[in-house]
DNA sequence: TCTGGGGTCCTAGGACCC
DNA sequence: TCTGGGGTCCTAGGACCC
């Protein structure tokens, strides 16, 4: 067969319950047992951080784990074991809710530099088969199978052979979806979870991916799925019965066509094996909404730590950037952003701060507010910067003047 | 007992330049 | 004096994803 008629296969690879697998590794006495990762460290949690130290993990007696049922403040979980699951427990939702579910669950805080540590592990893995792989966070991937798999199973040896190879290098199981494209491996990849392989071709799209509800296609999210439903449209059939000019009507031009493509499984999208950042930030909710006025103070350590922090990540990934915003959330959980592009790039922090801080002169503060944030964008490579300057005359600055008055916090 | 933190992309209006 | 249009940048907000 010639290559330019070859059929393309893109996989989906997507680590089970990633967050609460690593943490069972650590944990072996918790397998089976409902176990919910959220929160941050916290007092209760002494018996782990000491454990750790010591190297004693494994020994913890299942009564010495923190339960939900104790955790006090506020937060959603990140994730949930199959075992927690079952009472009902999800990613996203908040953890007193969670807590009412499932009381007795055994509650861990998160360790992101472990799960790093396992996804560096499991992507390793793939690299050794193939180049062609795409990150989507910390345990997921798409991967282009076009040139490594049979053309007789659809990519099903070559999943299976990750997913051996996966568990004996990191001891964690996977689900693998393979499909003519990013968009139907996505999907397929939640067919057979956990430890699942489901394989899809365009032929099937009528049979496996109509009967689905429309919110199963990754990039319609509970607006648009709202919105849908209000027009009488609740299955992906439904939505592939649509003109496309009829979706472009109600949903914009770019939307609207993306739509009625994505419910008939077309995506052209390829494999990006590398990307640049966009954007970087840092945020934080509060134990307890505060005041602008009556907590003024705490406020701006809590601002200045923040840019603080952005500015450390900045040096250490290597970055400058031009656009600095502040992102505010009050009680009630409405929020609003503002941002100011500043003449320089820059990663440091009295300068995130000091533009931050003319930012939050913007904003009402009459209500209590919930989160505060700060992010820069137009970010370019530490080590493209001073090549730039030499070689762009900048452009003649057109923004407004601001005056140098102290910042708010 | 609601609702974390880190991202991407899109839209839309106004400013400004040519 | 009146009247354009295209292109880019800046800002704010919103939807969505992991």
């Amino acid at each position: 067969m010639h290559s330019s008629l070859k059929q393309s296969r893109i996989a989906h690879l997507d680590m089970d319950a990633f967050y609460a697998s690593v943490e069972l590794l650590r944990y072996p006495q918790l397998k089976g047992l409902p176990v919910i990762i959220g929160g941050r460290v916290r007092r209760e949690d002494d018996a782990l951080v000491k454990a750790a130290a010591e190297g004693t993990r494994q020994q913890i007696a299942l009564e010495d784990f923190p339960r939900i049922r104790d955790y006090r403040g506020r937060g959603v979980i990140t994730t949930a074991t199959y075992a927690a699951r079952q009472f009902g427990v999800n990613s996203a939702m908040g953890i007193m809710k969670a807590a009412l579910l499932c009381p007795q669950a055994i509650m861990l805080p998160v360790d992101f530099d472990e799960y790093r540590k396992y996804s560096r592990l499991f992507k390793t893995k793939i690299l050794e088969l193939t180049p062609q792989m795409e990150s989507r966070g910390i345990d997921e991937v798409y991967i282009d199978f076009s040139d490594i798999s049979d053309t007789d199973d659809g990519g099903f040896t070559v999943a299976q052979k990750l997913q051996a190879d996966i568990l004996a290098a990191t001891g964690l199981t996977c689900s693998i979806g393979v499909a003519p494209n990013k968009l139907l491996a996505k999907m397929a990849s939640e067919f057979n979870k956990p430890n699942g392989i489901s394989i899809i071709y365009a032929d099937d799209i009528a049979e496996k991916i109509w009967p689905l509800p429309c919110r199963k296609i990754n990039g319609i999210g509970p607006r648009t799925e709202n919105k849908l439903r209000e027009l009488g449209i609740n299955t992906i059939g439904e939505l592939a019965a649509c003109d496309a000019a009829w979706l472009i009507d109600r949903f914009g031009n770019s939307y609207g066509q993306w739509l009625s493509d994505a419910s008939h499984g077309r995506d052209e999208r390829s494999i990006q094996t590398s990307s640049e950042p966009v954007s970087m930030s840092r945020e934080t909710t509060f134990a307890r909404d505060l005041h602008a006025k009556h907590d003024r103070a705490e406020l701006g350590e809590i601002f200045t730590r923040l840019c603080e922090q952005l500015a450390n990540d900045l040096q250490r990934k290597g970055y400058v950037g031009k656009t600095i915003g502040i992102k505010i959330r009050y009680e009630g959980f409405k929020s609003l952003t503002r941002d100011i592009t500043a003449e320089n790039y820059t990663a440091d922090a009295k300068t995130i701060r000091q533009l931050g801080g003319q930012c939050l002169k913007r904003v009402p503060l009459e209500k209590r507010i919930r989160l505060l944030g700060v992010k820069i964008s137009s970010l370019l490579r530490a080590d493209a910067i001073a090549q730039a300057d030499a070689e762009i005359v900048p452009r003649k600055s057109r923004q407004k003047m601001i005056n140098p008055t102290l910042p708010l916090f």
